[in-house]
DNA sequence: CACATATATAAGTATATGCTTATATAATAA
DNA sequence: TTATTATATAAGCATATACTTATATATGTG
């Protein structure tokens, strides 16, 4: 793993927002509208952040007629799954 | 680990050149001279990342005369330990 | 003392970040 | 088709970030 790369992964998840859906998508696939619900953002704030996420190969998507389910990509760098598992269920 | 925490210690190592500046002190106490002439930028803008990392609580300094040493914090959280394992000696 | 060296701080500035509101897109239902 | 719902994108803006140069501070030397 270059440092460019890691770089990119570290700044994905140096924001209270970003690891807070994190914390959510740690119970499961979770739509775009339950994580509005969770965090006191606007919905295109919060597509944007899982955009990042995305992005830096940290969750991934999938479409459910309108919906759309986010989820955290299982095998993650050293790094990433230890930020992981310091977040709350 | 509070997700406030997390964040000041994520904010203060997701940057090249903060990434650089740990990666050189893996080899041990460094002074901000020597710091200085390994990355590209300039000697004040060095002071200003090794503070940021300082506040983070990842490096520490003493003073010897007038030159200051840094370096890395033995106890680290799991996560910015997992960083450091990453980076190159 | 004056001067040199190492480091820190201050001020200014360009760019990045993270929100907001407005709007576009896609899927579904009536 | 029109309307509704879920999500994404665009544009604008306020704040944060990370440099730069200039200057301050601290220590050591002649």
């Amino acid at each position: 793993m270059d440092i460019q790369f890691l770089e990119k992964q570290l700044k994905a998840v140096s924001d209270v927002n970003r690891l807070t859906l994190l914390s959510c998508l740690k119970s499961g696939e979770t739509c775009v509208c339950d994580l509005v619900d969770v965090i006191g953002i606007s919905q295109p704030a919060v597509s944007q952040q899982l955009k990042k996420l995305e992005e830096a190969g940290i969750v991934t998507a999938r479409k459910v007629g309108t919906w759309k389910h986010y989820r955290i990509v299982e095998q993650q760098s050293p790094v990433i799954q230890a930020i992981i598992d310091q977040l709350p269920n």
